[in-house]
DNA sequence: TCGCTTCCTGACCGTATGGTCAGGTTTGAC
DNA sequence: GTCAAACCTGACCATACGGTCAGGAAGCGA
């Protein structure tokens, strides 16, 4: 994607200082949404002066913005296995399987991204009418397709995307809800395993192809 | 719950301003988040003076509680069905016609909790912890009993809950998105009922009582 | 009608926020 | 060593926000 940058000093405390922000900044609207988050805090998390972050992001929605694309970039990559998927199994098995490690390894992506979904989506729209649309339509064809072979019950492939979304997802956006059921501790690996491997099981099952 | 109120022209009108306040409190925190919603904004969309709403709730945070505590009663009640079904495919399903249409009807008050929870609870954690607590207690040992009975494969009965939360807000929450998806265009009546159905089937195959 | 309570609201206030900027320091190509 | 470009930041500003309040209007029991 780039090309790999000079590796000089001034190249280093640009990658450096662009990563703690944006490290905080995700955190920040994770936990306060865009309206609620605030440059002084992020600034504080990040350990700089509230002014060296408008030298980098020179408003807080370009820092949004670029919160928002970090996710957007994992989110769509979750996809790859299942592309190369003989079938439904490997291939719905497998993307439970990222996306439950998306929900566990970046929770606050996962959450600024529903966030900004939820209210609209005022600055990604686009996301979602060019690559999301296109990325829907590809996966979309591909369960037909399955179907079509036989290899799956006929179940609308796009509400079956929806409700992969929704099933992973949740374990991230409502980790508190869960981790509060949970009796107040966050889940252990084991109950991570358990969590998709329920998923998966219901899924499968519910698809005819378990 | 209330004792029936006198129908004076005041109790009217109070009812009446408190009804508009919290209706345009819902659609504006649903659509700005609570830290982007102002009291301005909710004021001019119900047609009062900002200082009217102070004098109604004396806070944000008040009206705000205020907005989480009614979606909150309108989602446990969903759960009567539930308890009354002599199994699975008849509570679970008809579980599942309830939310969709919770998701369906009160898309903003869904998105205002989502939101909520999933910063942290700041204002319903005591909720999440006792009355949430219990509810899912009491669901999740009458989805024991039906395993114990035969009456459906052994899923862990806490994940099967959040699969049946997390897919029918999905709608609510995500709804923008399954809009854009949608060519734009909101969901038909008859896409609704595709959607339902879609969820019912997969669902209920996968914990083996379709 | 009187008098008390409730309802209403324009004007105001302190504060916190996103953003700016002038002036300084560091880096690195030459 | 020179010097321009990149980096850094304390101090500052205009604005918008949640909330207050004094004083008036409307409702209503007697």
């Amino acid at each position: 994607m780039s090309e790999p940058e000079r590796l000089s000093r001034r190249n280093a405390i640009r990658q450096e200082n662009e990563q703690r922000i944006l490290a905080a900044a995700e955190k920040v609207f994770a936990e306060a949404g865009f309206g609620g988050a605030t440059m002084q805090l992020i600034a504080d998390m990040a350990g700089l002066p509230k002014a060296n972050l408008h030298y980098y992001f020179p408003t807080k929605e370009a820092l949004y913005r670029a919160v928002v694309q970090t996710i957007f970039d994992i989110w769509l990559h979750a996809a790859d296995s299942f592309d190369k998927a003989p079938g439904p199994v490997e291939g719905i098995g497998a993307y439970i399987d990222a996306k439950m490690e998306i929900s566990r390894r970046h929770a606050d992506g996962s959450k600024v991204w529903a966030s900004e979904v939820m209210h609209g989506a005022p600055v990604i729209q686009d996301y979602l009418e060019t690559t999301l649309r296109d990325w829907t339509a590809g996966r979309a064809a591909l369960i037909q397709r399955w179907i079509d072979e036989g290899k799956m019950a006929p179940v609308d492939p796009r509400h079956l995307l929806y409700m992969l979304w929704a099933t992973t997802q949740h374990y991230a956006d409502f980790g508190h809800q869960i981790e509060t059921l949970n009796g107040g501790k966050a889940l252990s690996d084991k109950q991570w395993k358990a969590a998709t491997e329920s998923v998966k099981a219901v899924i499968l099952r519910g698809i005819g192809a378990g």
